[in-house]
DNA sequence: TATAATGATGCAATCGGTTGCACCTGCAAT
DNA sequence: ATTGCAGGTGCAACCGATTGCATCATTATA
């Protein structure tokens, strides 16, 4: 109902017989104002129900409070969660944030930046679409010195030096791998994603260098790429059972991925992990659900997203876009029983 | 590098020997401007790499082309399916999203609530936390007619005439509940949470509902309160083994504590379904991975966030802020092996 | 030919907060 | 008594886009 007009320094100022320039100075406590005069005017603009008008502020100080977030989708247990830790972050050094998704494609996220740039984000946290390869969109915000956080999903252009958040995804597929192998797999089917630039990509390449280290040739038959979805298991399932010789260990990219497989294999009679053990990635809430449960790569999302909003943060502070950061987060092997074969 | 300054229209009307205010007529596609005129200047402001700045537009207006969303927790395959629904419509329109969550804490929700009013979001979009029992923090945006739209989890203030999206959870409940009776349950445990004004609280109704009307006694041990994460299967396990007489059927109001809890009975050596029916809530993932796969009740995540987007934008288009819409969403029970003991 | 009507553009105020500089007061130092 | 200085405050010009109204050039009408 009440179109009420909104209540400006003006009118604080009118009421106590001031100037609006003290009445702005006092609200941001401005030493050059009297103690006595700055308490006054605040209680007043409490009593008033005074809200800053951010437009105003924003065009004068040419800033926006606003910190970007760019994800290549929302639906995701680790993406959100990463979220969640950004946020937190965030909102309490009092910036706003704002989330858009690139839908895994490098349209939408060149899109994405362009609005992002357009509200005059502060600055942003992205983690790259598959399809991304270089950071040149990227430009838009660096060139204006706002500082960029990749993270998890980062891409492979080390031309370029910014800031990361990620773990060793290609030691963290090295382990999967070397653990498959010390449970006495032979054939180890890789089921990834299509992209060599991307976290599947050094996932990929961790498998690689366990094989090759253990005197395992590589198979072209035994890489499969698929977009790691809940149907992941039944396409798998095709290719596999194409093979003239079958798998007897599987490292798949993505918790989603395995734990779909798994369901398609052990519906096909085969016995997990004892014709074939499998180990997926991200130690979601369904590694623990399937059975047996599964063994996986655990990270922390959430911390990740806490310590990428963080190094953002300070480059804010310091006004030190400059300086890149590589942080890498610790990641773990958990054995459970889908690749469980030899008693310890 | 480049801390050049922004094109603005002056430089634009400078260059063209014409005034700011026939540049900005023009790139509005005001029809006083001769459209050759419009033409020059946009193919102007297109090689000068003119970009609108929204603060100014935004102050002179008063508009801040900006949707808030507030989620309980981004952590949750429901909720951020939802957001990206409402994300793909909100974009479509050219309005940006913010988006915050309360954690499940009423505080949290009245703060987000603020920070969005005070960025002068247009609308928003919001599910309450569990704590939220009425919705007077609402009142600074409602009174300024700034539209809201409530979607699944809406509370239960009918004083109040709001726009809200859901599905029918006291039926949903009910459906759930009189499956486990068709299967032959007799002593039905409903996992719900503490909340009465909450969907957990109409699925509660459901399941009373339903046990009244097939002349069963409520039996309060069978009512069990958890927060319905992934703890809950243990935590409810326990409460199940100090029951005298255990119970042959449970609905659990999400499928995250029906899957846990599933694990657990499992564990404890119960047989499911045949010792223990259970039906769960949502139809996520899980539901399809666990063994025997869940019987649960779907509704529409993505829709759901697509039509609450929809409905606040045809608000906003339309001014009609008062006619409030009541969108109820079809859900349906999917019956799997969980709770199947009649083959049909 | 005078005049009204229409089309196209410019002027200047406005949105609300910020800030460099000028100004004033009072008091200490000279 | 004059000068200097610091502490407080106000003036007015921003930031960049929008818009009611005035203005001017044209063209249609009487």
């Amino acid at each position: 109902m009440s179109q009420k007009k909104e209540i400006t320094i003006y009118d604080i100022a009118r009421k106590l017989n001031l100037s609006a320039s003290t009445v702005s100075r006092a609200l941001r406590d401005h030493p050059a104002i009297k103690q006595e005069t700055t308490e006054r005017i605040k209680t007043m603009a409490e009593s008033m129900g005074y809200q800053q008008n951010p437009f105003a502020s924003n065009l004068r100080m040419n800033r926006s409070n606003t910190i970007g977030v760019i994800l290549p989708r929302f639906e995701s247990t680790f993406m959100s969660a990463v979220v969640s830790g950004i946020e937190h972050v965030i909102r309490n050094k009092g910036y706003n944030l704002v989330v858009s998704q690139s839908t895994d494609s490098i349209k939408n996220e060149k899109d994405n930046i362009k609005a992002l740039f357009n509200i005059r984000v502060e600055g942003l946290l992205i983690s790259l679409s598959p399809e991304t390869e270089t950071l040149g969109h990227l430009d838009v915000l660096t060139s204006k010195n706002i500082p960029v956080v990749l993270f998890d999903r980062v891409g492979a252009d080390t031309e370029r030096r910014v800031t990361t958040v990620v773990i060793n995804n290609r030691q963290a597929g090295y382990d999967a791998t070397t653990h498959l192998l010390t449970q006495g797999c032979k054939r180890i089917l890789y089921l990834g994603e299509n992209q060599t630039c991307s976290v599947f990509g050094e996932r990929a390449r961790g498998y690689k260098d366990a094989l090759t280290e253990n005197g395992i040739a590589l198979d072209p038959e035994l890489m499969v790429y698929d977009n790691l979805n809940e149907g992941s298991g039944s396409r798998t399932l095709k290719k596999i059972l194409d093979l003239e010789e079958k798998p007897d260990g599987i490292f798949a990219a993505n918790d989603v991925s395995a734990v779909s497989l798994m369901t398609e294999l052990k519906r096909q009679g085969f016995r997990i992990p004892e014709d074939i053990a499998i180990v997926g990635f991200n130690n979601g809430h369904v590694s623990r659900i399937v059975e047996p449960a599964l063994t996986t790569i655990n990270y922390p999302a959430v911390e990740m997203g806490r310590i990428a909003a963080s190094s953002l943060m300070s480059m804010l502070d310091h006004k030190s876009h400059v300086a890149t950061q590589n942080v890498v987060l610790k990641h773990a092997l958990i054995v459970r029983g889908s690749s469980l074969r030899k008693k310890k």
